[in-house]
DNA sequence: CATCTCACTTAGGTTTCTCATAGCCAGAGA
DNA sequence: TCTCTGGCTATGAGAAACCTAAGTGAGATG
C-alpha cells in the first residue's frame, strides 16, 4: 500500500530529516522476554487489522466519524467505488462495528443508515493517533485539518495512558501475558460491552 | 485484508453483539461544516497508510517497537517472507519511519541494524490503539498478551486527549481547518522536529 | 582458494483490493 | 403501467501484496 494511488490532490511532502535512530522500545516480561521463544499468534494488531486492514475501511471509518450513514454519502465523500463500498459496508457491519438502521425520508423508501456501534466509536483512539501522525510528519502545505477539542479549543492527540490515569511514557510500556487478571479492572463504565476479567 | 490469511494458530471469535448504532461523531466546524462541499484531499490518515498500509508495515512495527533490529530478527519473528521483508524495511527507511545503523558483530562482516527514528516512535500510539482495540474486541481465549504500565502495572490505552492535557470526549472532537495557528504552540518538548507553526 | 552464512534480490505465481461498467430491484410518482 | 431513482450486485480487469524457491555477493572461516 505503500505506492497507494490516490485520486485526487496529492501533497506528499518529505518533511524532517530522521534522526539515525534511537528510540525507547516496549519492555517485553516475565515469559515473553525472550522474543525468540515465543510466537505472536494472537496478536491484537493483526486482529485489528484483519477487520480495518484495507484503505477503504479506514476512509470508510473516518467519514462515519466524520457523520455520514447514508451510502450515497459514503461513496460520495470517500471517493470509492460503489462495489467497493458496499463490499466494505457489509463486512463492516457484519463484524459489529457499524450497524444498520433502516431509514425513510417521506415520499421514498425505506433504506439503511450505517452508524458506529460502540465497538465502531471505539476506533476513534487509533483514528486520531494515524491522523495525528500524518499530520504531523507526511503531510504540509495549506489546506490541512486538525482535530480540536470543543471546550478548549486545543489540539487533539491520542496518548498513551495507563488504567489508573497516569500518563505512560513510551519507554514505560511493558508486554506482559495476561493471566486471568480478574481483579484489576478499574474505571469500567457501566454499560461498557465486553470488560475484560 | 479483511479475509486476510493469516498463517498461524487462528483464534478470532465473534464476542459481543454490537448494539444498534448510537455513537456521537466529530463535529465539523467553519467552512468544513457542510461535508459535502468539499472533499478530503489531503487527509492525514491517509497520508499514514501511505506508508504504513500494509499488515507488513504494522507487524514489522510491532517487532521493532518489541526490539527487534536485525533483518533476521524481523523475518523470524514476523513470519514474513525475506523478499517482502527487505522491500518493506528499505520502504520504511526511507520514508524515515526507520533508520539503518551498521553493527558488527566479532567475527562478523558489518550488517545493518534497523531501529526507530523518533517518527516511528510516535507511531507507538497508534499502534497502542489497534492493539487495546483489537484485544478488547476482537480476541479471545488464552494466551494472549497486553501492555501495562511499568509503574504502576495498569494497562496502557491510548486515549485522546488535548494539547493542555484534558481528556477529551468522543463527543468533544472538532475538526477544523488549520489556519497558521502560531500562537497556540503549547508544550512542545525541546528538540521536537516539526512543531507546527 | 573453497566454503559457509547472512542479507538481500530475482522470478514466477496466487490472492486481494480496487476500479469501471452495466445491470437489477423496490417503491414512488405520473 | 411506465418511468425514475437510490441502493445495491455482477462481471471483468488491473495493480498491489503476498508467497515459495532459487539465486547473488561480500566477507568471514578453513
Amino acid at each position: 500500500m505503500v505506492g497507494m494511488s490516490r485520486p485526487d490532490g496529492d501533497q506528499r511532502v518529505a518533511l524532517p530529516q530522521p534522526d539515525p535512530g534511537v528510540a525507547q522500545h516496549i519492555t517485553l516480561t516475565g515469559p515473553l522476554a525472550d522474543r525468540d521463544s515465543w510466537r505472536a499468534d494472537a496478536c491484537p494488531i493483526v486482529a485489528a487489522l484483519d477487520v480495518l486492514g484495507t484503505r477503504s475501511a479506514f476512509v470508510i471509518l473516518r467519514e462515519a466519524f466524520y457523520g455520514a450513514s447514508r451510502f450515497e454519502q459514503f461513496v460520495k465523500r470517500t471517493q470509492l467505488s460503489e462495489p467497493v463500498m458496499a463490499t466494505r459496508l457489509k463486512e463492516l457491519t457484519e463484524v459489529g462495528v457499524l450497524a444498520k438502521e433502516p431509514y425513510r425520508e417521506p415520499g421514498e423508501r425505506t433504506r439503511n443508515a450505517y452508524r458506529l456501534t460502540e465497538k465502531g466509536a471505539e476506533l476513534l483512539p487509533a483514528l486520531t493517533a494515524l491522523f495525528s501522525w500524518g499530520s504531523r510528519w507526511q503531510l504540509s502545505g495549506p489546506q490541512q485539518v486538525e482535530l480540536a477539542h470543543a471546550d478548549c479549543g486545543g489540539l487533539v492527540t491520542s496518548v498513551l495512558q495507563c488504567e489508573h490515569g497516569h500518563p505512560v511514557d513510551a519507554g514505560a510500556v511493558e508486554l506482559r501475558s495476561m493471566h486471568r487478571r480478574r481483579e484489576l479492572v478499574v474505571q469500567g463504565r457501566a454499560g461498557e460491552r465486553p470488560t475484560r476479567a
